[in-house]
DNA sequence: ATAATATCGATAAAAAAATATCGATTAAAT
DNA sequence: ATTTAATCGATATTTTTTTATCGATATTAT
């Protein structure tokens, strides 16, 4: 799907950036992939490969690399420098949550208004962004291009949302409902399933529980 | 980590169990690993292997799996039977939503009480769960014997927090900070990080546009 | 100036994960 | 009753990802 970079190395990038973010203000102006990975608990190998993906080679021998390099280098890698404009479909409680982080702009997202069918949130404001009902969705996602939808509403509703969205021509969606979303393969999904992480979590945690009692 | 089965198959069990329940509102009784996978995108083998893993191996040539078994061994497997309690600290924006979603019953998991600095929330209720001052945090983790801490407060007291809470004796720390925590390895942690989801989101989205232009 | 050492960056090796294959088996069709 | 077709479940293969190795090189120390 995603040509040569995986999509791990992806997933890491951000974790790098904060890192560097941290090292900077403490007034580092050089780290190595030794103490990058130690920071994040990684191996030296996987951050040298990571950061050769983003085209970021200018390491220096018994110096590493000079830290505003790497954040200009993983940030555009990222895109974070073009703004990337979404909607958010569905503006319940997580819906309400998210128009309100504070975080997306860093990451060059910009949320430019919530939908929702609810009458008495329609034509006001949450966060500072205007809820249109979703009836006006089409044309604002055609009239002014957008590409990325966030959506929040209820599982039940999410297929048919999402059909909706891609009618009016969004090409990635950010699924934060536990429904399993089917759109044609040329459009990005990203499920952000709360049920899988949670189990992810439940089964280290009853791992850890388990080697302590074979310890005792 | 995890003794033998993969972090990745944890993920992908809720998922089928999600598409389990939509099969059995429509009447099924038995599914194949084929049907199941087509369901999800996934390949058959996967799903035969990750079952496999459940210890559920009593799937029928020309038949299938029934879909109670399943939904029973998957259940079983990632722990949504015996009820687990987490607190929640950070009562903001996020946190409120976090508490309010009702979701988390299913998974086995409730949320007893949410944790917080803000005294104007403090002694009061958040969607039916009482908000008490982090003060109180320790004596109730020691008292109730809880494991799990979900962690919502501003990154930048993420790591203070993290401390006290494995002090207190928490075992499985659920991250929606975007900093990154540093544990001692016994302790488990989740990161839930939207800047990680959104980069790769966005690489997607990238690499789909390059095609097209591609094509054009 | 020379030697020692830390680090990069490329490549090789290892490990992990996903996918394919295939014999056995069961239900349905003939 | 026999044949056909679908599926499991075990195993083998392939692919992907991570980790290790190592020569080249730049900085620091002697």
């Amino acid at each position: 799907m995603n040509g040569e970079v995986s999509l791990q190395t992806f997933h890491r990038m951000p974790q790098y950036l904060k890192a560097l973010y941290e090292f900077k203000k403490e007034g580092r102006e050089n780290i190595s992939s030794v103490q990058l990975a130690e920071a994040l608990n990684m191996t030296p190998s996987i951050v040298k490969k990571d950061l050769s993906q983003a085209k970021i080679q200018d390491g220096k021998p018994k110096v590493g690399y000079a830290i505003g390099d790497l954040i200009a280098g993983i940030s555009e890698f990222l895109g974070y420098n073009n703004l990337k404009e979404a909607v958010l479909v569905g503006a319940g409680k997580l819906g309400q949550a998210l128009l309100g982080y504070e975080g997306f702009g860093e990451y060059g997202l910009n949320i430019v208004a919530g939908f929702d069918i609810d009458d008495s949130i329609i034509g006001g404001k949450i966060h500072g962004k205007p809820i249109l009902p979703t009836g006006k969705l089409q044309g604002a996602i055609e009239k002014l291009g957008i590409k990325i939808a966030i959506l929040t509403v209820p599982a039940e509703h999410a297929q048919a949302m999402a059909d909706l969205l891609v009618k009016a021509g969004i090409r990635a969606v950010w699924n934060f409902t536990t429904a399993h979303i089917q759109v044609p393969e040329n459009i990005a999904v990203r499920n952000e399933n709360m049920a899988s992480s949670l189990a992810v979590l439940s089964a280290q945690l009853q791992e850890i529980i388990k080697k302590e009692e074979a310890q005792n």
